[in-house]
DNA sequence: CTTATAATGTCAACATCATTGACTTATTAA
DNA sequence: TTAATAAGTCAATGATGTTGACATTATAAG
């Protein structure tokens, strides 16, 4: 068996795995918070939608507003959140991170980050031996 | 930002969605069928272990026995896998997969290597680049 | 001004996925 | 003979996420 394919059935392993080696360090910081990985994903997208409205965030995150609903309002209330009212149609609220939860996205996103670095840099050069 | 630092974005976006790209052909041609995701797993671990018992394969796959069994029964019973009971010691079963099963195992899984390798693709020239 | 529509918030019921507990049967080991 | 192991199965529970229904507030349309 080439590298290659040995390398498509390791990504292959770690997907039936349920990519654990990517959420366990996050799941447990997020758990030492009380949160837990529904919250990471709205850190997350809010943090790439600054000043999206509630129906954005839906939009995006493709989940319910009363499965969004919970996880939000805890955000907000530990205040990595915040909403503000949009000034040109009060009926829309705009969400953004505060410094504290864009704090919180990077460290659990740059674990994350470091996981698949770490992939990255094991696929390349075996990636760039099968093209010659 | 580095096209590195945009691949290692884009890896967790793809995460933060579920790896959708990943799972949406073998959902539905699984649906197809009538089976799942977990079936698919099932025909997966079975068919890198050929031969398991069933406490083997639940070691393997992290899940109770009871959540297996139906999965396990309904892939027996469809002609995809086969138990036959272990010549030294005969409360054990040992799993396997038929042609059947191996055919469309082959055929799930090949869907996602095809698209690992596009990313892995992506990938390696430019973590190439970077070590330059 | 009044009525319809849109954005958000919230309660309750339900569906799905996966677990634990309890028990049974067949087989092997002590 | 008795204890322990491998597997099968029913029922209850928990975790995650959905849909339905309705309220509130604000805007838009007549």
């Amino acid at each position: 068996m080439t590298d290659r394919q040995q390398q498509l059935n390791q990504a292959l392993e770690a997907m039936h795995f349920g990519f654990r080696a990517m959420t366990y360090q996050p799941d447990r910081r997020l758990a030492e918070l009380g949160l837990s990985r529904v919250h990471h994903r709205v850190l997350y997208f809010i943090g790439r939608q600054p000043d999206c409205s509630v129906n954005e965030l839906l939009d995006t995150m493709r989940v319910s507003k009363q499965y969004l609903h919970q996880p939000l309002k805890k955000i907000v209330g530990l205040g990595y959140g915040e909403q503000r009212r949009d000034s040109q149609d009060r009926r829309v609220r705009r969400l953004r991170l505060t410094a504290r939860g864009r704090k919180l996205e990077f460290e659990l996103s740059e674990v994350q980050r470091r996981r698949f670095a770490e992939i990255f840099e094991q696929v390349g050069p075996q990636a760039e031996k099968h093209w010659r």
